[in-house]
DNA sequence: AATGAATGAGAATTCATTCAT
DNA sequence: AATGAATGAATTCTCATTCAT
C-alpha cells in the first residue's frame, strides 16, 4: 500500500471514529483523545492527519454530505425516469436506514446546531441543501408540466416539500419514540398526494410497510 | 426591591445573557465569564444564581420554551374563533419576528443540536413540540370535521405541517439569505390552502407583505 | 442582655459550630458558610465576630485548650489529695468521654496536623501540653519521693505518660474499631503499675468496667 | 529509558515534590501547581499522572508507608536474632533521622489530620500501624516468654509502647526545642528498661549519644 | 446586629497541540 | 508513520471577604 493510500486510509479511518464519537457524546463533548481511542490509534494522530481538532470536524462534516448526496444519486440512478419514481426514490432515499439512521440524524442535527458559528459549516451545508432543493425542483416542475398542475409553483411545493423533510428528521431526533422513518416517509407521500393526486396517491395509500428493524 | 424580585432579576438578566452569549458565540463557544460579562456583573455570579453552568443552561431552554408557548397562547387569544384563522394565528405567531428571530432561530437550533446528549433538553423540547403538535391537530381536526374534508387525517396534517415549520425554521438559519420569514409564511400558506382550500386559500394569495427590516 | 453577652454568645456559637464542622467535614473541609448554617446565622456574620477565618480557627483551637485544661483542673479539684490519686484522676479525665470522644479526639488531631504552618496553633498547643506535663511531672515527682523511687525519673516518667495518652487518642483515631476508652486508660494504669507498684498495681488490676455506650 | 522507566520515575518525582510542598505549606497549603513547580515540571502534568489531587494525595501516603515499613524491615534484617536487640532496632529504626526527621514527622502528622475524613487514609494508617503492632507485639511475646516476665500481657505492652512511640512522635511535632531524637528514643528505652530489666536495663542506661545535627 | 448579594482571586481539571523518540 | 509524554492556556467552580440595606 503506497504512501496516498495509507494516508487516505487514516483519514477515513478517523473521520469515522468522529462520526462515532459524536453520536455517542455529542458535539460538544467530543475529545481528540477520545476520537483517536474510537480510531484504535495513539493520541497525537489526529494533529497528524488534520492540522487542528477543526479542520477534523470539517472534513467529517463534508465527507457526511459526500455520503449523503452519494446516496440519493445512486437513488436516481436506479429510479425509473418519469419525474414522480425519481421524486419518490429521493424521499426513499433520504429517510433510507442508512442515512436517517439514528446516528445519521444525530450527527447531522450536531452540526447544524454548530453551524451558524463556523463559516464553514454553513457553506458546506447550504451547498448539500441547495443541491437537494435543486434537484427536487426540477422534478417537481417536471411533475408540474406534464401532469397539468400549472397553478403550482414548484419553488414553493419544493421548499414545503424539503422543509417538510428536514422537519420530520427533527422529529426522529427529538421524539425517537413517536415517529419513525416509516411514518415519516407517508408523511411526506401525504403531502405530495394532495398537490400530485395523479402521481402520488397511490403511493400515499400504499400500505405502512412492515416495521423495519430499528437501525442505529 | 425585595430579595425575592432581586433574585428574579438576577436570574432573568443571566438567562438573557446567555441567549446573547450563544447567539454571538455558539453553544460549543459559551463561557460562564462571558455570560457574566454580558449580564454586567461579576465572574462568580453565575454559579452564586444556577448551581452549574449545565443548570443555566436549562434554566434558559426553559425560559426560551416558556416564552415560545405564551406567545402563541397569546397569539390564540387575539385571534378570531373560527379554527382557521386560529391555526393561521398559530403559524404567524410561530414565524412572528419577535420569535423566528435570527437570534432566536439560531438558539434554538443550538440547543436542538445538543439534545440528544443531554436528556433535560430533549424533554423540554419534546413537551414544546407536543404541547404545538396537539394544539394545532386539534385545530385541524375541527377544521376537517366543519370543512368536510373527511378524507384527511388530523394527525398526518398536523405532523406536516409541524414539521415543515421546523424544517422552514432551518432554511432559514442555513440560508440566511435565500429565505425571510414572509416567504416561510407563505409556504406554509400554501400547503395549508392545497389541503384546506375553502379556508386557506385567500390567505395564501395575500400580497406578500412589505419586506420588513430583517430582525434578529 | 447587654452588647458584651451578645457578642459573647454569638462567639461561642460559632465557634461550637466551628467544632461541629470540622469533626463533620474535617478541616479541610471547612467553609465560613457552613459554619454560619450550623450555628443557625447567615453567611456574612463570621466575618463580623472574627476579622478572618484563620482568626476563628485560632479562637477555636483556644477554646478547645480552655476547656480541656478547665476539664482536669475540675478533676484534680475533686480527686483526693494524694499524689497517685491525683495522677489517676488526670488519667481518667484525659479518656473521659466528654474529651476523648470520637469528636473531640478527631478535631484535636485535625488541629495537630496543621499546627506545623501556623504558628499559633503550635505555641497553644505547646502551651497545653507544657501545663498537662509539668502537672503529670510534678505529681509523678511526688509520687517518687514518697514511695522511694529514686532510681526514677520523674521527667522522664512523665514524658513517656504523656506521650502513651497522645498516642492512645491517635489510636482511637485510627482504629476506631480496635481499642476504646477502657482500654486505653488501662494501658496507662499497667504502664504506672510497673512503675509505682505500690501505688497502681490495685488499679491496674481493678476489673475493666462495663463498656460504656460508645460517645460521639 | 523506556516507558515504564519514565513513568515510574516521573510518579516518583511528583510523591516527593507532594511531600517536600506538604512539609513546606502544609496540608490544608498544596496545590497542584506548586506540586508541579516543585517537581520541575509544568501545571498539567500532575492530572496526567495521577487522576486527581486526591489520587496524588493517596499515593504519597502510600508511598510514606511503604518506605516506612521498608526500614524497618532493613532494620530487623540487620539486628541480632535475640528478641530484645530486634525490638531495639525496631525503636531505633523509628527515631532514625531518615524517617522521624522534621519533615518526616510533620507530614504524617499531616496525613493523620486529615484521615478521619479520608476513608483511604484511615485504612493505609490502620495498616501500617497494624503491622508495627504485630511485629512489636510479636518480639514482646518473645522477650516475655525467654525472660520469665509471666505477669505481663504481651498485647498491653505492645499497645502502650507503640502509644508512647506516637506520641514522642506528637512531641517531636509540637515541641520541636523541648525534645530530640534520641530523647524520645531513651524515653522508650526507659519504659521497656522497667518492663524487661533484664534485657534493656544496659540500653537504657547508655550514655546520651552525642547530639546529632538536626535532620530535616 | 444581622443579612445575604456581590465580588474576585485562586484552584483543579481538561485538552488541543507539540515534539522527541 | 506513529507514539505518547509534556506543555500551558482556558474554564468551571469555590469561597473568603466586603458592604449596602
Amino acid at each position: 500500500m503506497g504512501r496516498f493510500e495509507i494516508k487516505e486510509l487514516r483519514r477515513t479511518q478517523l473521520i469515522e471514529a468522529t462520526m462515532d464519537v459524536i453520536a455517542k457524546r455529542g458535539f460538544a463533548g467530543i475529545t481528540l483523545a477520545e476520537v483517536a481511542d474510537a480510531a484504535g490509534l495513539s493520541a497525537g494522530i489526529v494533529n497528524f492527519y488534520f492540522k487542528t481538532k477543526e479542520e477534523l470536524l470539517v472534513e467529517t462534516l463534508r465527507h457526511m454530505a459526500q455520503q449523503y448526496q452519494a446516496h440519493w444519486t445512486t437513488a436516481l440512478g436506479r429510479a425509473a425516469s418519469d419525474p414522480a419514481a425519481r421524486l419518490a426514490a429521493m424521499v426513499d432515499a433520504d429517510f433510507d436506514p442508512q442515512i436517517a439512521s439514528r446516528k445519521g440524524v444525530t450527527v447531522w442535527y450536531a452540526f447544524w446546531g454548530e453551524a451558524r458559528w463556523r463559516p464553514e459549516y454553513l457553506r458546506v451545508c447550504a451547498a448539500l441543501s441547495d443541491a437537494f432543493f435543486d434537484q427536487t425542483r426540477e422534478l417537481c416542475r417536471a411533475i408540474i408540466e406534464s401532469g397539468g398542475y400549472a397553478e403550482l409553483d414548484a419553488d414553493a411545493v419544493a421548499r414545503g416539500l424539503n422543509a417538510m423533510i428536514d422537519g420530520l428528521w427533527l422529529d426522529l431526533l427529538v421524539n425517537p419514540k413517536g415517529l419513525d422513518r416509516a411514518e415519516a416517509k407517508r408523511t411526506c407521500y401525504a403531502f405530495l398526494a394532495r398537490l400530485f393526486p395523479a402521481e402520488f396517491a397511490a403511493r400515499a395509500a400504499a400500505p405502512a410497510p412492515a416495521r423495519r428493524a430499528a437501525n442505529g
